[in-house]
DNA sequence: ACCGCTATCTATCGACCGATCACTGGAATC
DNA sequence: GATTCCAGTGATCGGTCGATAGATAGCGGT
C-alpha cells in the first residue's frame, strides 16, 4: 500500500516543486539560513528552515553535507563581506580633520553593524564558544582602534603611537565608545527595547564627545599608574 | 525478565545514592541548573545537568514539573536577589558629593553585574525573546538612570528633573556609560577576550569621565533639536 | 515527442531528549 | 528488627531531529 502511487487521483498534487539551478538554490538556502538562524539561534531545526524556504528538509542536505556546514556558511555570509576596506582609507585620509574622520567612520560603522543579523549572529556565535568573535575583534583593534588612537594623538599634539605605544587605558577608551554604539543594537535587537529614532545622531554625538573628551581622560590617567593587563591576547609587550 | 531483580549478584551496586532533604536537594538542583544553563544555554539537556549534579535525570522531575519550570527557577535565581536596594539609597545620600556617589555606585554595580552567570543568563534570556531583560532594564532606568541624571543636573546647577523632564539624549548618555561597563563583561564572558586586570579602576575612570563630560555634551545637544524617539516603552508623554 | 539527467520529494532510520512510572533501599519510628 | 515512608533509580515511552535512500518530476537535448 505504501508503494502504490496514488496518481490516479483527479487532481495533480504537484507540491510547488520549483526546479532551480544549483547555484541559485544554494544562494537561496544560504540567505534563508542566515535569516533563520539569526532569529531562532543555531538550535533551530532544519525542518523549520526548509519550511520557510518552501522546500523539503532533505533538499538542504543536497547542498550542505550537514547542519554544521550550513552554520559555517552562515558565519561566512555574515562575518565576511561585511568589512569595508574603505574604513581604513577613511581614517588614513589626512586631507580631512581628524575629528571629522573619526565621527564619519563611526557613523558608517554603526550603519553597517547595527543590524538585526549582525548583532544576533555575533552574540549567538559568541555564546556558542566560537572564537570568530575574538578573531574579528582583534581585527577591529588592529585596523581601527590603533588608527583612531593614532589620529587622536596627532590631533592633540601628543607623542605618536610609533614613539609611545598605545596604553591599555587608551584602548579601553575606544572600547567604551565601541561598546556604547554596539549596545544600541543590543538594546534593540536582543532586548527588544525601543531606541531613539535618530540613531545616526546619537552615534555622531558619542563619537564627537569621545574625541573631545579623550585628552582630559588620558591626561588624568597618565598621572596615575598605568593599567596592568592580564597576560593577554593583546599584550604584545615581550619584556621578560 | 524485565521485572526479575538481579539482586543475587555478589557485589552490591549501590550507585552512590546520597539521600538528602527535599529542601537541600532542591537548592542543589537550582544552583547546579544556574551554573549549567548559563554555560551551555537553555538548550542544554536535562540528562547532562543531572550527570553534573551526580543524580539521575528523573530526579529533576521530582522537584520541578518540567524543564521550563527549571529554567524559570534559574531566571528567578539570577535576576532577583541581585538587586541591591542600597544602590538607590547611595545615590540619594546627599551628604556625599554627587560625583563621588555616582562613581561609587557604578563601581558597586559593576562588581555585581560583571559576573559569568549574570552576563550570560542576561544574554541568553534576551536572545530567547523573554521580556525579562526589558523589564529589568526599565527598572534600572526608573530607579538608577533618573537618579544619576537628577544628581548631574543638581551638581551642575541645571534645572531639576522635576521642572524640566529628562531628555532622550540625557538617557542616551547614561545608556552609553552603562553599555561601556556592561560590555566589559561581554568581552570577557561571551567573547572570551582578555580584559584589563583592574576592572574596578577602568569603571571608576569611565564613571568619572562621564560625570565630568556630561555638561559639555548636554550643552551642545541643547542647541540642536531634541531627539525624537520612536513611540516607545519609555515615552510616558501622553500628549494626544 | 521521446529520453536522460538531476533537482526535488516521500518515506524512514537511528539517535536523542523530555517526561512518566513502577520499583528500590536507606533511614526514621515504634 | 520489623514497618513505614519517601528520596532516588532503572526502564521506557512518545516525540523530535539530523541524516539517508529510493522514488518522482521538471527541463534540456535530440
Amino acid at each position: 500500500m505504501a508503494s502504490k502511487p496514488r496518481a490516479a487521483a483527479s487532481r495533480r498534487r504537484t507540491p510547488a516543486r520549483t526546479r532551480r539551478s544549483p547555484d541559485e538554490r544554494e544562494r537561496l538556502i544560504a540567505r534563508g539560513a542566515v535569516a533563520f538562524f539569526c532569529e531562532v539561534g543555531f538550535g533551530g531545526q532544519t525542518r523549520e528552515l526548509a519550511k520557510r524556504l518552501g522546500i523539503t528538509q532533505p533538499l538542504l542536505y543536497r547542498y550542505f553535507p550537514n547542519k554544521e556546514a550550513l552554520i559555517d556558511r552562515v558565519y561566512h555570509e555574515v562575518y565576511l563581506n561585511r568589512w569595508d576596506p574603505r574604513w581604513e582609507e577613511l581614517l588614513d585620509d589626512h586631507s580631512r580633520p581628524a575629528r571629522e574622520r573619526v565621527v564619519a567612520f563611526y557613523r558608517d560603522y554603526a550603519k553597517a553593524v547595527l543590524s538585526y543579523e549582525w548583532i544576533r549572529i555575533f552574540m549567538f556565535s559568541g555564546l556558542r564558544g566560537m572564537n570568530l568573535n575574538s578573531r574579528y575583534l582583534t581585527l577591529v583593534r588592529d585596523r581601527i582602534y590603533t588608527r583612531v588612537i593614532r589620529e587622536v594623538r596627532l590631533a592633540y599634539g601628543m607623542p605618536s603611537t610609533a614613539d609611545v605605544p598605545i596604553s591599555e587605558m587608551e584602548f579601553e577608551l575606544v572600547w567604551a565608545l565601541h561598546a556604547s554604539i554596539f549596545y544600541i543594537g543590543i538594546r534593540k535587537w536582543i532586548y527588544g527595547l525601543e531606541i531613539p529614532e535618530n540613531v545616526d545622531e546619537v552615534v555622531a554625538n558619542l563619537a564627537t564627545s569621545f574625541f573631545d573628551g579623550v585628552p582630559a581622560v588620558i591626561a588624568k590617567t597618565l598621572q596615575s599608574r598605568p593599567l596592568r593587563s592580564g597576560k593577554g591576547t593583546n599584550a604584545r609587550s615581550r619584556r621578560g
